[in-house]
DNA sequence: CGAGGTTTGTGCACGCGTTCACAAGGCGTA
DNA sequence: TACGCCTTGTGAACGCGTGCACAAACCTCG
């Protein structure tokens, strides 16, 4: 912790890093050579100042009055995600989310490797998707130790999901996506991310409440009500 | 404008009030009646402090000395989240993702209904996922006027999303819930969430790529092993 | 070579969210 | 009723992220 002066990259930069890097791509590929923080936060809907100030935490890599080389911006913002190394990664739950994530292109294309598929159920093991054979949970151990999995991806049902975890951190894994609706438990230095579907449709929920609560004035009295769980 | 006091309900904490629902729903079928705001932020994973605040923007409604009556609790939070009625959902994609979301149980789960799913594929179209019929995507206009729709998912490839978005906004959704990875541009008034699964994996490789920097020195010390910390 | 135009990099102020710490208030018991 | 215990509700301080505004730096053109 002595020199980590540029290892102190705000977490919110850190998210916006991807998408800045996937703008640069799609500029890349439309054959520009250079950008400015006013297109590239165009492209990447924030504004320009956000831009600067991001890039600035990777270093200087831009040229005052010109703008960013985007190859170079490409390469630099890679190798700071850590994307110029490959990295497997494990599926558990093997299910309509699961299937999905498996033939999810976007994983391969940033340089992520499906190392094995697994599940419990007996009719799944065996069946092939996305050109792997799923495995029976009870292999995770070896395949994680021996392959040097390092991220795992959770897409069980709510219950199986801490004991998963649990297996996934005693034999390697450092990282984990879950998408279980459940809070995992895991130790310091392990990662977990959370998608949750339902959790951002009840977000929206509530804006659109508010916007409908907008056009008519708030009754006070009980107008009506449904099923209150 | 005048006593819209409560209105005032920060970001942060409408993100949070799903999870609070979530664990004291599983309170709640525990048999238990009241919770503190300790206990509550051991299940929801965050801090007793900040459960008390997010909590007071909806009202005083615990009591000192005892807690949080979960019942209570539950419809409270439901009711601020717009649970309390009926959402109609469209999907739109029915690919791996969107066959994954349309039998998500998560979301009937929650007082959402689909009212219809769509694709452009002649050979999508017609067929039944999870209950529905898959109609052509040229039907989603008609289907959200009449039935009065106003969430829309969109589960399509990056290159139809903004297409998809437009006709959504133009048939009256407001709310849109976007898998698909580009930056969808809608009016004022239309809010837009995204769930971005190669974005996530890219934060993961950020924080997995500094753990293994931090255990070997820049150059070649190839010194491996296993979870510190 | 100098002037003008353009764009980066960043110091600084502002605002939001988090956390602390404690007064206010309810409940049980004697 | 009075006392002690417990937990909420919230004022206030702190820290992080955002956005502004501008000096520094680079390019082009005359």
């Amino acid at each position: 912790m002595t020199e980590l002066r540029r290892r102190g990259i705000p977490d919110a930069t850190v998210a916006r890093l991807p998408v800045y890097l996937r703008s640069l791509v799609a500029l890349a590929e439309a054959g520009e050579t250079t950008v400015s923080s006013d297109a590239l936060a165009g492209a990447a809907g924030v504004n320009s100042a956000k831009v600067r100030k991001d890039l600035s935490y990777l270093g200087s890599y831009g040229t005052r009055g010109v703008g960013y080389d985007v190859q170079y911006l490409v390469y630099q913002i890679s190798r700071e995600l850590g994307l110029t190394q490959d990295w497997l990664v494990v599926i558990v739950g093997v299910g309509n989310l699961g299937h999905a994530l498996a033939n999810y292109g976007g994983f391969a294309q940033r340089g992520f490797s499906i190392a094995a598929l697994f599940d419990v159920d007996p009719r799944r093991v065996g069946e092939v998707v996305a050109g792997q054979s799923v495995r029976h949970l009870d292999d995770l151990p070896v395949v994680v130790r021996e392959s040097g999995v390092s991220i795992g991806v959770i897409a069980t049902p709510a219950h199986a999901a801490q004991d998963v975890a649990d297996s996934m951190v005693a034999s390697g894994v450092t990282s984990i996506l879950n998408f279980a609706p459940v809070l995992l438990t895991v130790p310091s230095g392990v990662d977990v991310r959370k998608v949750d579907l339902s959790i951002e449709l009840q977000i929206l929920s509530f804006h659109e409440q508010r916007k409908s609560a907008a056009t008519q004035p708030p009754v006070d009295g009980v107008v009506f009500q449904a099923a209150s769980l």
